[in-house]
DNA sequence: GCAAATTTGTTCGTATGTATC
DNA sequence: GGATACATACGAACAAATTTG
């Protein structure tokens, strides 16, 4: 096969690290599913139209990630491949959400701190500017691996005591549920991608240049009163998004 | 201030580039909206924990892009920010959905073919596989920019002719009214995010290591029978999604 | 008009990372 | 593994343009 000349030299990205991506993505949509294992190195150099060298360097990253796993003589075995697809729609609940999809979820706090509101947020959680509000930021995980990283703002009048609660179970619904709130629904849903920052590499467990989806989002109870805006930040690689109309 | 910290060295990605995607979202994001300039070079060097020469290039590679300006003795200015934002609803549509985002938007058609249907691809139009669908590679742009890059697949049968009625209209809401299809409704949008492949790069005119947002999607009929399946890829910094629900 | 402060532009050198052969 | 070429990043200056007092 020719050279591929899907990687760009001197673009700021080393080409090993395009190179991990690539394969990252490959694994994750499913292109080497037949033998469960990356194509050989050498075949990999001239797909990139690289030098083994460098793509060794690529597999050393996704080994170091856990994704793969090289045996001399063998080959490059493939160990995780994933892609949880959370759905969108007025009922969108983070756990129920995952369904099947995982066997065991939990939602740890991180931190949580009560501040005033600033003018974004105050619109949109239909308060005054400066009202007090709850902030918990919160690390989510799916069979023990971390699929969200959020920050979720609360009016502290209404939900007073919504960090124990959500520390306690884990859970965005039943934190509501213990403060008297049985149902809400989600209103709006902003959806943008970007790279993965410091915090999501440290929370996330993710390599600098990966990709993480964002949502910004805004629920409210049954009579439409905003209860909560979260900006959650998922990895690319893990995550995908449905919205069904 | 302290470092930012919010780089990281030896990743594979030169700190250059993650500090001009920061100051890109940044600028997107509005943060510099009251001076309408960035912030000196030494100030960001500060920030980001980095040598003023690193700042320069991050710079320079958005002056490349015709993000900022800069001017001897001033400062570099923001002249271009935009993020254009996508509604997803049932009622989507690419053109209405921009609104008075952009002044004028064009549709290309870079290829079209006939093919038969994948099993995958048959099975979400609802057609036999290998029954014969007509895959339209079109290119969208809003003032000169481009902005996505979509593959789109319809029933050949029921569709003959949309290659030319795309070509002609640069819409796919008119290629339908002209087939005697006078309404559609989106039934479900997957969302992906991913870095730029080589097509991603040369069509909508990106480097390597940025981020593209990835939907698939299906249209239907008001009956519900499908009758578009498309993958469409946007640049995520120019462009976010909503979901209203 | 002049001087000071601010800000971008340029030029050295040095060390380290990346990629090839 | 070793040699080589180039990109990346830092540091310390100094120059040039603009704004401010």
């Amino acid at each position: 096969m020719a050279a591929d000349s899907t990687v760009q030299r001197q673009s700021g990205v080393a080409l090993w690290r395009q190179i991990a991506d690539r394969i990252r993505a490959s694994i994750a949509g499913g292109d080497y599913d037949e033998s469960g294992r990356v194509p050989p190195e050498t075949v990999l150099a001239a797909q990139f139209g690289v030098n083994r060298h460098t793509v060794r360097s690529a597999l050393a990253a996704l080994a170091r990630e856990g994704i793969v796993r090289p045996v001399q003589g063998v080959g490059t075995l493939i160990e995780r491949k994933e892609r949880l697809n959370f759905p969108i729609s007025r009922r969108t609940r983070f756990i129920e959400g995952l369904g099947s999809q995982a066997r065991e979820t939990e939602g740890l706090l991180l931190q949580s701190a009560h501040e005033p509101a600033s003018a974004d947020l105050a619109r949109r959680l239909g308060v005054p500017e400066g009202a007090s509000v709850i902030r918990l930021e919160t690390l989510r995980k799916a069979d023990g691996r971390p699929v969200s990283r959020a920050t979720a703002w609360f009016p502290a009048e209404r939900f007073s005591g919504i960090d124990e609660a959500y520390r306690d179970s884990g859970s965005i619904t039943a934190a509501f549920r213990r403060l008297g709130l049985a149902d809400y629904v989600r209103v709006s849903t902003e959806v943008t991608a970007s790279h993965a920052e410091s915090g999501d590499m440290k929370d996330l467990d993710l390599s600098a240049g990966a990709v993480v989806l964002v949502t910004r989002s805004l629920n409210a109870d049954p009579e439409g009163v905003p209860v909560q805006y979260a900006v959650s930040r998922f990895p690319a690689d893990r995550v995908q998004f449905t919205v069904e109309n």
